[in-house]
DNA sequence: CAAATATGATAGTAATACTATTATATTTGC
DNA sequence: GCAAATATAATAGTATTACTATCATATTTG
């Protein structure tokens, strides 16, 4: 049996034209993910991107309007094709002991690729949303583009943990620091094991950072 | 009485020139620390910084190899600051639960301005901690950088604190890991309250993340 | 097959993040 | 008090960036 194809959907303020609508389109977006992870987003240019696919730096422009754009387009897609594994692993699941226990484990785990998007890498994805999202955001702009919906997918996200957070405690008054605190926790932590381990307790194979963030959860909703 | 006047110490990796060695170093720390806040560390650059102090773009490169190594030196301040105050308030408590209590207070409420040091404003090098520092770390020049000990400060900040919850709880696996989702949650929570408070779930006035961070440390820790 | 649309090539712009050189103050050591 | 040393300022220059604008050439579609 083939597996499943799905199209993650993806605002159309995020871009100019659809990239998923064209050849051209995708080579733009699985090579400028290639190329984000190589070189860093500071050294990352539309130049090079062009270069790269044998296409013009001029023709990238006309998808998306900026390199912040393109990079708010790629966390989007990482936080709906998050919010589209967390729903499919958590359908049908009775417990909401067990919901939050995998909603826990898919955003503190190490990611693998997906088959099911060909022209997306999401092994590298991760990485870059580990490396480079919170420049996303940290930006004199956020205002303007958080009322824009440019950051609703991830906050969709912190949603519905928070929705099985409040299951399992209803009382508990901080559910969406919770789940903040773990999300960006969890990506610093794989940070600082890779780059400055003096912060944190990673040992190889080990995954002590699921481990860590699963006991918090249960030691901090415990009533 | 006087307030007694300290100096934080700097290490001469962190620049050319020591910048508290002359009135044009002081007022290139002062009055950037204020430009990187109005203007954000992207659109900040030492020429307009030169124009606001009345002084030289090429100047201001004598004392500092780069904005990045400027944005660096700035955080080594920060943390310098912060664990002189970490020390002070818990010299001679007796108590571990009460220094780690006093620690994680420190490290997660809002900065007020502290008049021991003239040329730096506290609140504002707080706020652009808050926006700016992940970017400081988050290049391809980390690993080189942390081997000339560009984060050692950050790192004995974390040790300290580490040291308390070791001293609560000597069997708990990952106090690193603790510490510094502690740290770099408080901050992603200030900034969430500020610009994307679906994430997270501040009141006006309520001081939420210091108690937040605070009941998670005592579940956490609890034996 | 013409018209519409997508892509490519080229050029241009203001700004950035520097480096290099030279000139002018200011400090210091004798 | 003055020369030498040092600090600062002024100017110019460079490669690159992050775009915009224009025009030419493919490719698709009705």
């Amino acid at each position: 049996m083939n597996e499943l194809q799905i199209n993650i959907a993806t605002d159309s303020k995020l871009y100019f034209k659809d990239p998923e609508s064209s050849d051209l389109g995708k080579r733009i977006v699985e090579h400028g993910i290639e190329m984000i992870h190589e070189l860093g987003y500071e050294s990352f240019t539309f130049k090079k991107l062009g270069d790269r696919i044998h296409s013009n730096e001029s023709s990238i422009y006309r998808y998306f309007e900026s390199k912040h754009a393109f990079l708010i387009y790629l966390l989007n897609w990482y936080w709906s094709w998050i919010e589209y594994k967390l729903v499919f692993a958590t359908t049908n699941m009775e417990s909401a002991e067990d919901k939050l226990e995998t909603a826990i484990q898919l955003l503190t785990e190490e990611v693998k690729e997906d088959t099911s998007f060909t022209f997306i890498n999401e092994f590298i994805l991760n990485k870059i949303i580990i490396i480079e999202s919170s420049k996303a955001y940290h930006t004199k702009g956020v205002d303007k583009e958080n009322e824009k919906g440019f950051y609703k997918t991830y906050k969709r996200v912190v949603q519905r943990v928070c929705d099985f957070v409040l299951e399992v405690n209803p009382t508990f008054d901080y559910p969406h620091m919770l789940v903040s605190t773990i999300i960006e926790g969890a990506h610093h932590q794989k940070y600082f094991s890779d780059h400055l381990p003096a912060l944190t307790d990673c040992e190889d194979g080990k995954n002590n950072i699921v481990k860590f963030y699963k006991q918090l959860v249960k030691d901090v909703l415990r009533k």
